[in-house]
DNA sequence: CCCTGATTCGC
DNA sequence: GCGAATCAGG
């Protein structure tokens, strides 16, 4: 992997938005931090537009995509777990680049790997996500007892369903 | 434990 | 020029 110029112009930007080295790095895939590291310091763009503070909605949308979910929100995600299929499976349209304001920022993908994307389709004017990820991530709460109910299930068996 | 950037230095 | 290893932390 060397640093040709598509691939310099992708780190320096992304660097200046305020993505951090190791974000960076799997963005680009085949390099390590320190790769990164050390080519911001080669670059000498160790000063960033972005100040550390305002970087957390960039590193929020590198992150998102639970790892593992608890028992807690795993136990309603399962009853209407046919169409939380459906719906991960419509293809990215964005990469992180390609976010737009009115882009949907539903993750699709493993944050690691090059397909990594966005839903990126138009998203409704206050929330995060289109039409179709909004129904999917949003739910009535539960009633106490349906609470109670969930809390009885193992865990070990619910988890496999979302792992 | 997860993570951050900075620096050094053999390659 | 490159980046692993290390440092110094959050």
């Amino acid at each position: 992997m060397d640093w040709n110029e598509e691939r310099t112009a992708t780190l320096r930007k992304l660097w200046l938005e305020g993505m951090s080295a190791s974000q960076v790095a799997r963005q680009l895939g085949g390099v390590s931090r320190s790769a990164v590291i050390g080519k911001v310091h080669r670059l000498g763009i160790t000063v960033r537009e972005v100040p550390t503070r305002q970087r957390s909605a960039v590193r929020t949308a590198v992150r998102a995509q639970p790892r593992t979910r608890t028992i807690r929100d795993t136990a309603p995600v399962q009853r209407s777990a046919l169409r939380l299929v459906e719906v991960a499976e419509m293809a990215p349209t964005a990469n992180i680049l390609g976010l737009e304001i009115h882009s949907c920022r539903w993750p699709i993908g493993n944050p690691d790997s090059h397909d990594f994307g966005f839903c990126g389709r138009e998203k409704t004017a206050r929330g995060s996500y289109c039409d179709e990820h909004a129904r999917g991530a949003f739910r009535k709460l539960a009633s106490p007892s349906e609470v109670k109910a969930w809390a009885r299930q193992p865990a070990a068996h619910i988890e496999r369903h979302t792992a």
